[in-house]
Order: structure tokens, then sequence, then C-alpha cells
DNA sequence: ATCGCTGCAAATCATTTGCAGCAGC
DNA sequence: GCTGCTGCAAATGATTTGCAGCGAT
């Protein structure tokens, strides 16, 4: 059970610092889903000297006291967004690329009653929808 | 447009091999999600001077012509199967990392009928639900 | 005789980690 | 000053690829 006030990480004591600030400022401003190395270049134009290490470092920390969200893609590479309140779920462009997001989850009817009726207890669940966008769907 | 009697992918005409036969015949036998690495300890006890790549090769051509089906997890790893004429999703236990098939699709109702007032053309879409099994759900 | 397939090893790609110094608290 | 954080570089793990020889059609 975290306590708000004191975050603090399998028992660490948690420390800020303008590399993971700007990690931060990047990935709320941008609100996109962005792949390590994508943050890496953002946070190099502001910390020249920042390590891919230090990112990944970083987005690990963020991740595990759920600031951020981590999805991982069918292209093996993972995609970082901050954590909204509602969880959502994503539409990949297969053209160009761009990932959108959807709020409707597919647990909420059918599914949930479903696995009711199971002997599973779901914990989290991923729903990726893979096709063309509105730009790539008329070529 | 594939024809069915020959296959051909992208120009090349397939031949047909032990290796190939015999990572076939595994996942007919095994019925199971088995990540390159778990084929390639199976298939080297029938060919013991059977390489990785050779494993990877295989598995990347038999999912293009569609024999195979591959999905991604959170864990960064793929995992094959044999593919079944009609999709299905995943449980995924989190402790035990069994992995059980569920045939419900949430593409089905809501989803279906959001996605047509949406301007994205969705193609293929991935559902995994992790959480605990009937066995370690007790622990 | 083609040309796809194989084993082997080296190459990639994403991500992780050991280490010594630096920096927050 | 303690200890978390950083840059650097080397390590890891999954997957890919170049190459020369072998094997199926």
């Amino acid at each position: 059970m975290p306590d708000s006030n004191s975050i603090a990480l399998s028992g660490k004591t948690l420390r800020s610092s303008k590399q993971r600030q700007s990690i931060l400022d990047i990935l709320t401003q941008q609100h996109a889903h962005l792949s390590a190395e994508e943050i890496y270049q953002s946070v190099k134009l502001l910390h020249p000297s920042i390590s891919l290490g230090t990112v990944y470092r970083n987005l690990e920390i963020l991740t595990e006291i759920g600031a951020v969200y981590r999805a991982s893609f069918a292209d093996g590479k993972a995609r970082y967004e901050m954590a909204s309140p509602g969880h959502h779920h994503h539409l990949v462009c297969l053209k160009c690329g761009n990932i959108e997001d959807i709020m409707e989850c597919p647990m909420a009817k059918d599914i949930e009653s479903f696995m009711e009726n199971r002997d599973f207890q779901p914990l989290r669940h991923y729903f990726e929808i893979y096709g063309h966008c509105a730009k790539c769907k008329q070529k």
C-alpha cells in the first residue's frame, strides 16, 4: 500500500533530478506514446550528456510508482506515456505508426461476466487494435 | 491473393525440409504457446545440429504464409502456435506463466459498432489478460 | 543445375547492469 | 555524509543476417 506523501521504491527513498523531471515534462507535454529512444532524443536537447541508460532507469522507476504507463507493442518496442486516471487502449496505424488512445474497454461487459465463470483472477489486460488511420486509409 | 497449391513467399517457392516439418509437428502436437527458444530445444531432440537461426527463419516464413500465429507478450518474447481457424486471445498467468486460450473476442459487440463511428480501419487486434490462474490463485 | 534451406558465427536492437564519481537531502 | 542518481561502457537476451555448403525439385 503506497503512501502518496513519501514515495518509496522497494525500501528506497526517491530523490529528484533534473533528468527525471525532464523525462516527465516531455511525457506530459508531448502527450504521446514515446519509445525510450524517442524520449532519449528529446531529453538530450535539454541535457546533452544524458545517457540512454538513465532514461531506461527512470522510466522503470516511474512505471513502478505508477506515474508512467508502459505498453509493449507488436514491434517488440515499449512505448511510454503519462499514466492517466482511467486506463485505456490503443489504435495503432500500420502505415504511419501513429498511436491513438481509445477509452472504450472490452473488459467492461460480456468479457467481465465471462471471467467470473472462469477460475482466473484478471489483474491487468492489454487491448491494441492495428489497422489504417483516417489519413492512410484512402491511399 | 495467395494460391493454396503453390505456396510462394515474395517470389520464392518454398521447399520442404525436415527441420521445418519438425517445427510444425511440435507446434501441432504440443498445442501450446512456445517461444522460439522452447521450440529450438524441442526440435534439437530430433535434429541435434539444428540452429536457433533456422528456427527463427522458419517461424518467420510459417508466420508469413499464415500457418503459424505469432503473438508478442509483455515480457518482450514472442510465442508461436499453429494458426487456428477462429482467432482467439489469451489468459496469461503472472505467477506460473501458463497461457490459456480464450475464444471470446472483444471486437464483437460494442467495440465493433464503436469502430464504425471512428475513421479507422481495423485490420487485426490483440487482447491479452494477465492475472492469476486457478492454481496460483489460492497461494 | 537451380536456388531454397541449413549450420555457424557475427551483427543488430532493445534493454539492463556494474562501477566510480556526483548530487540531493 | 549517506545513498540515490548519473554517464559510460560492457553485458544480456531476443532476433536477424551474411556466408558457403548442402539438398530438394
